[in-house]
DNA sequence: GAGTAAACGAGACGGTACGTCGAGTCTTTTC
DNA sequence: GAAAAGACTCGACGTACCGTCTCGTTTACTC
């Protein structure tokens, strides 16, 4: 199960570990299986099996199926990949298209949807999720934005979090919920709406 | 599990429906368990046991706990409250706290959040949500929104859909995902960008 | 389940069945299921389907599984063909070469087997089944016995009813129990013991 | 169901059996359902709950319920008690009234009676029923015999299977299948026909 | 020949048990 | 002396039948 959390930290501390080759692959398997079946039909006992260890050693380390995929996507996605124009609109697009990449296209999506359950119900989870995925991925863009604002491209006290809240949010919403289909079109509506203030208008 | 969803629909036309006691008891304790102890700790057995019900007739009727689900929370979600005042702005900014207090605040959205994996997963029962639970509570909004296109608040070629999902989709990744707070500055200034085109800024 | 035989029979008097059809329907279902997948894995439900009638229908005429198999049986269980030559120890052995090919080759030793724990605790069934299966068979074998024992080949007072128990308990036990091979010596072996007075002995 | 004894031996040998008491407490748990509710009636949910176990620990180490009984059986059995007076008429006789008394009297009767549907579908148990059951007991009153031959009481190439089995056999299907009575009568007509090779009569 | 009562097919119902799976804990064995 | 292996208790899974119970819908016997 997703929850019984209370020891939530490693009990002994990472340096303590002594086998790297069971913690690596322990991390590996469950990438595979990840990618293979899915979060939901992920089970420690099978990540457990196919990193040829036994499941008190997961139980170790990861205090849940959550925390262990946590850590294991952390490791796994790719960094967004910088290419700084210069230009907002550019930029802001080439970031657009990275998100609508991975949470519409990638695996990434429906994992993080798959954790979303456990995310709301445990805080921990939640925290130790922005941590190691959304707050190193956020801080990239950030920067762009930042320096955007600084160049006055964008008002000095824009909310910068809100805005990326906006564009990610969106995308994950026709994703998950409204279920309608995301296309490259979204990230120009998007970034027209953000930067140019139009109310997003159907296409011609 | 939660997949399986081959006969999407009952197997025999609900009229043959028995007893309509069976039924409704089945909802009502559906909606009691999930306000109870929530999907992810509800069981059809649990449900059965409480509806004073065979699990065979559970099984009989819906495919799956989230065809089960959706069900009880249509049945059981408030509509919202309409109450125009022909004021966009007004309105929207009362359609926004709607949603924030539905996402945010009620059991509702922790539902959904766990619901997502499972819609991923699977499109019937992504249909079966959008239909039972998204459209009428959407189309009541968008109502709102073509009278205001129609007396040119608003661009008469606006993308409603998008508006609406950039609305509630920053809400949802906000609880979701990016664990911001959520307070009723959100929907101004939502309401803000969205009208007035302005970039987002954070407040003084 | 075996048991619940409070309406040992059936409610209504025979004459009123109205349909003869269902009922020999039933019957062959029955005996067909029983060839095909044993008494074990045969089920009320099963026969009712194959038969084409309602399960209810079949609960109507048979309070259990067990009686209605039994009446299956009797119905399609062979009579032992009478070929009485006049001389005993001919006709013995081939009632016995009868009960062994009954008992240890034909389906219907496994059937008796497999009723062998209802009859034990259902006396009305135990009931049943002597009238209808066992006592008709005997009889014709008790009748050469008694003429035997009239011409003088047995004792005026011979237990022909414990001879008989030794013939077919014998035979029964092996297949059953023992596991021994049952072959065509078993009887002569047994003729002997009956009418020679000879205890076994291993053929040379 | 009673078969699916594709796995017949314990998976992992025996010696891996972590918890004996689990073990013990399982058989003990059948051993007194069996003596309250009966073969037929016992459940392996049942030897579960009883036993403080999960099902799934019962399942590891017997393939099947008759499998259990058997071995719960065979632990809880007397074994015949010796008592050879060398005179073989009254040795036979006692063994004789053991034979009644078990398969007539005490529930082993009844729960070999209800093992017999299993045994004869399913050779695997039919072996371990021998094994376990039969020839230990089988082999104290052959025991019996072979000295009564070796003394002359009986012929030197006697079948002693064959005559247990007449002897074992009759009173088996008397209680099985024929219904009549088993008294202590029974045994001395049998001793009688073995040894005197007087064909049965009625009593005067 | 119409009216009526039952028996009928169909199958939903509340249940019980099935045999399997995975969770998370605990113990034994191995390196 | 950690970690592999895996047995353990527990609880839910989804399925199969049980025997009972409506449902309409045929019959086949009255009148």
């Amino acid at each position: 199960m997703t929850a019984g959390t209370k020891g939530q930290q490693p009990v002994t501390s990472p340096e303590r570990r002594r086998s790297i080759r069971s913690h690596q692959a322990i991390l590996a398997a469950t990438a595979e299986l990840l990618a293979g079946v899915g979060y939901t039909a992920l089970t420690i006992e099978g990540v457990a099996a196919r990193a040829g260890v036994g499941k008190a050693t997961v139980y170790r380390w990861w205090p849940s199926k959550g925390a262990l995929v946590i850590e294991a996507m952390s490791a796994a996605l790719a960094m967004p990949s910088f290419s700084e124009t210069g230009d907002l609109r550019q930029d802001l697009l080439t970031v657009g298209n990275g998100i609508v990449e991975t949470l519409a296209r990638s695996p990434a999506g429906a994992v993080i949807s798959a954790l979303a359950a456990d995310l709301m119900r445990n805080p921990d989870m939640a925290e130790q999720f922005r941590d190691q995925v959304i707050r190193p991925r956020r801080s990239a863009v950030t920067q762009i934005l930042r320096r955007a604002a600084d160049r006055g491209e964008l008002p000095p006290d824009v909310d910068i979090d809100l805005l990326l809240d906006v564009y990610a949010g969106a995308v994950f919403y026709r994703v998950l919920v409204s279920g309608e289909p995301v296309t490259d079109l979204l990230a120009e509506q998007l970034v027209s709406l953000l930067l140019d203030g139009k109310a997003p208008v159907k296409p011609a």
